[in-house]
DNA sequence: TGCAAAATAGCACGATCGTTCGTTCTAATC
DNA sequence: GATTAGAACGAACGATCGTGCTATTTTGCA
């Protein structure tokens, strides 16, 4: 289902005209797009910095030598604007995390190979940060569109995950009375814990204890030993 | 420093006194100290919903019936303000968390009463809010006094936790040549996905999944239930 | 009871926020 | 080339932010 709306790579802005034209809903140049395919990368990147709240209009305009009501028109609003950004983080991190590991067979190597370019991702992003672990921290108690925006997303990229060990067990790759809701939550826990003591408290060696973590769980829920190749890297 | 010690609303901010004056570092009075106290325990309350960086001295003001620089002269500035707010929720944190289980006998049984108590307070912070993980995510690329505040707390925090393991490994409790540091880290990481996904994600049977992974992570290290000096991969 | 000191209020400041409005410039269409 | 829609600008708005400053009230102590 995920797979099905893929969003367009020519515009990114294109996966929300459906549901909400543009500032003025009149119909968008090709100009138009281009500038605020650029805006919305600069907001990301700025987000992923100071959060969706930190966010603001003015400082938009200036990184990217526009005056704040031309940024605005782009958008309509604040909120559509954050809105814009929680779409193109997720489609970056379908690209980068989901659909690499599909290439892999179904099963233990596919579950792998998640985890592997979840792990890839989050070690970058403890320099950069993450607006699904900022965002749920910003929102978790204000209810609104950026929120379900933002929820929206975590859910189906977590449901992803919990397919992929499901199929695992399917497979005879994991065992079958394991929980797989269990499985995905230690999962989550493991990767929050790198992203909170990485980032924050800057521990050394928090990227091993993931992994480790990580080998742990699967020996647990009934993963074969482990083969001679260590790296499982799904690229 | 007795256990027994329940947070009262006199004299909380005594605990500060010799490392920073008041504002105008003159001398309190009586009636000073209560107003402080109050209003740092509504700034407490205030910032587990909206965060330490939501927390403004006007909507402080307005919730204490006080005006903004009444409020205001009690700190001197909004960062000495947040200051407060993370020692008395630390100070909290001790009270509800640590000290109680320094009752009971070293070794496994206060590593299951800190992560039972640890617990017992995320339960609550589900719909209240944790500053310790908020204020991670707002300050985890800000330097400055306030993020050394929650830095130093966390850490103080995170080392007792850990101390408590070592020491139920000294007791025998625990396998001698299991990772303390590899421990800690995932029962961190199932805090932090309890808080994610309840708080957030309003995922129900969060609660039962943290203890699971607990009671795993205990049986993998080699606590009684299973014969002492399993392999680490139990089950 | 009187008096110094502390607590609080009131006011104003510069800055920044999201947003609106009218205008100007640029691009696409005929 | 003329027409027109859209992109971008610039100024201004009301609101809120943290923070000074100066009165005024309240408190604690001799």
């Amino acid at each position: 289902m995920s797979v099905s709306q893929i969003p367009r790579k020519t515009a990114s802005t294109t996966d929300q005209d459906g549901h909400r034209a543009s500032a003025a809903e009149g119909r968008v140049s090709q100009k138009g797009q281009q500038t605020k395919a650029a805006i919305v990368d600069a907001a990301l990147r700025l987000a992923t910095q100071v959060g969706l709240e930190g966010l603001s209009i003015g400082a938009l305009a200036e990184l990217m030598h526009m005056s704040k009501s031309g940024v605005f028109a782009h958008f309509g609003s604040r909120e559509e604007m954050q809105i814009s950004v929680v779409h193109e983080y997720f489609r970056q991190f379908e690209q980068e995390v989901f659909y690499p590991a599909l290439a892999l067979p179904r099963g233990l190597p596919r579950v792998q190979a998640l985890f592997a370019n979840w792990m890839k991702r989050v070690a970058v992003e403890i320099q950069s940060g993450c607006i699904f672990i900022s965002g749920a921290v910003e929102f978790d108690d204000r209810p609104g569109v950026v929120r379900d925006a933002l929820s929206t997303s975590v859910k189906t990229w977590l449901a992803a995950m919990h397919r992929a060990v499901m199929q695992a067990q399917e497979e005879g790759h994991l065992s079958p009375q394991a929980d797989a809701q269990q499985m995905s939550f230690e999962i989550h826990g493991l990767i929050l814990a790198l992203h909170y003591e990485a980032r924050f408290l800057n521990n050394p060696g928090s990227m091993a204890r993931a992994n480790t973590g990580f080998a742990y769980i699967l020996s647990r829920y009934g993963a074969p030993p482990r083969p001679a190749g260590d790296d499982v890297t799904g690229r």
